[in-house]
DNA sequence: TTGAAAGCGGTACCAT
DNA sequence: ATGGTACCGCTTTCAA
């Protein structure tokens, strides 16, 4: 049992002893840095190796008064959206030699603003913001303090970044799709006043317009939810007449007028395409099989550390507001052959 | 577009010279260690708030040689329940002013043991791994560098603290639950060889047998997901007689049943009840209103943070192996009146 | 109750 | 290519 005394970690200082050479010569060699015989060099990782040496990154912050580490705040990590594109932020900061500090618990204004405290004093020198702060005013303070990037929404009015998936297109792609399988009076179940329930509505009726297909554009509203999906379900197979197709806000939504639909004796999708959004894993079940617009996660972070390095290389550049793809996933809920 | 020069942050000397007093006391004061006059401590606290000063973490750690940060692990973040613990773990560990560092790309072993190294270089003095690494040795590899302790599974063989929920009770309380409501054949959908379905089935069994129905206990093999309950259920639903109830090891799992069940036009609860497992937030929506086993993610987190500091202070106790409560969850799917 | 000064483990600049 | 050395910003004795 390992009762370890767990004595102090080696420092460079140990090294260096070690492999005979001086304290600079190996923070050289350590960081692949200036000019290192190569005999020094292998002297130098042998030690490392030898004493299984770990750089201390509080001496180093404090040495090179910055830490490489970029901040990331994530409003709610149970959101899988949210949770996946966080991992991306973190593989691809590592990819980048910087590596992401998190802070996982931003879930109110206040606890963002409090989250970006604790990682100034990790002296982390830009944050990626996911999905948090909601508020506008929340965001532009943090954004004040410190150079930032917040994937999720489209912030125009707000001074920062920002990186969100177009769904203005994301509706576009979904009308198409419903249109090519021969779907003709699609009605949309909108999530709500959110800007970007918005947007998504915008690009339904554009969609439906260029289709010549006006005359049929219909927003019912509904929410993020399966209660939400179901209820507006239940009002919709109470008319007279189906619509050919449901696109709905979310996957959420559409695995809600799945459930009603099957209740009803709706058959999907001889009877009725059925299309959500998001794509969830769950949709991708052959059990569900719901076609759906997928959100790219690691398209997502891969804007928004873009974006960062953009800004970082350059302070002054005007914000930019970067759409990311959506892409269409069919899958049984709207295959008709 | 404040094109913020953003200068060098204030340090402790910044505030000791405009509160006129020593380093030495500012520090104290900021900790609200030692002996500060009421006086000087309000001085001091002024001017902080005026410089608008943060601590550097940095120059703190290395100046303490220990950072208050415990490491925190995370396998999936993706996985609601292990995302849902990071997150107490982050709350509880705040409150408790220590604070979580976290590092959610542990996905693989090779993965969690290079996310160790950083945390370590990071100088964090314990760590909490959240279902992560997989393999015993290299969550024992991990041990051996840092006091931990492992939350998920329970692991008896490895040398480690570790705090799960208890399956075996808790497939009793399922069992219990739905022999009150008056089912008598009840089948359990099992998960597999893994330790914790294992214990599931365990329990399962005792809890038939302590009500006299060994006889009819049955476990069918199923699996974590959708689909593999779409299957179990077609299977079940394809003989002459229907169980009165069926236990999946999984919510995901009792969906695919549900899902299989409504288009089999089996009326739920009535001619069947069905139980899930985990209680995942889909399952308390009105639409499904599954019943459930609830795993606690606070409570999870919680016990993990009490085993680590037990463990730190004493490092030669025992292991522990932890087990937490679950919680019955009623709704619809097993409501007979 | 307060202050002075010696580190903590690196980095970075300046010599050589 | 390598070594010497002054910091980085804080904590922690030790004295006063």
């Amino acid at each position: 049992m390992t009762t370890s005394l767990r004595q102090k970690p080696p420092t460079l200082a140990d090294v260096a002893k070690r492999a005979g050479v001086s304290r600079s010569l190996v923070s050289l060699a350590i960081r692949g840095e200036g000019y290192v015989r190569a005999e020094s060099r292998e002297k130098i990782l042998k030690a490392v190796q030898e004493l299984n040496y770990v750089p201390n990154f509080a001496a180093r912050t404090l040495a090179s008064a910055r830490s490489s580490y970029v901040g990331t705040l994530v409003g709610d990590v149970t959101n899988p959206l949210q949770a996946e594109i966080a991992k991306w932020v973190t593989v691809l900061t590592a990819e980048n030699g910087r590596g992401a500090l998190l802070s996982i618990d931003a879930g109110t204004d206040q606890k963002a603003e409090q989250a970006i405290e604790s990682l100034m004093s990790l002296r982390v020198p830009s944050a990626i913001l996911i999905g948090a702060p909601y508020e506008k005013v929340a965001i532009a303070r943090v954004a004040e303090r410190l150079p930032s990037v917040y994937i999720g929404r489209l912030l125009k009015v707000v001074d920062i970044d920002s990186v969100t998936t177009d769904h203005i297109l994301g509706a576009n792609i979904a009308v198409d799709h419903l249109v090519s399988v021969g779907c003709r009076r699609i009605v949309h179940l909108g999530g709500g006043a959110s800007p970007g329930a918005q947007r998504m509505e915008t690009g339904y009726r554009e969609a439906m317009a260029r289709h010549g297909l006006s005359e049929h554009a219909e927003v019912v509203r509904s929410a993020y939810s399966v209660d939400a999906g179901a209820m507006a379900g239940r009002a919709l197979f109470a008319r007279d007449r189906l619509p050919d197709a449901i696109f709905a806000c979310s996957d959420l939504t559409a695995i809600g007028v799945l459930n009603e639909a099957v209740k009803h004796g709706i058959s999907i999708p001889d009877q009725l395409c059925v299309m959500g959004y998001d794509d969830v894993t769950l949709s991708g079940s052959e059990t569900l099989a719901l076609s759906s617009i997928h959100q790219s996660a690691r398209d997502l972070a891969e804007a928004g550390i873009k974006a960062l390095e953009r800004r970082l290389e350059n302070p002054d550049a005007p914000r930019e507001k970067v759409l990311v793809l959506p892409r269409l996933a069919v899958r049984r809920s709207t295959s008709r052959t």
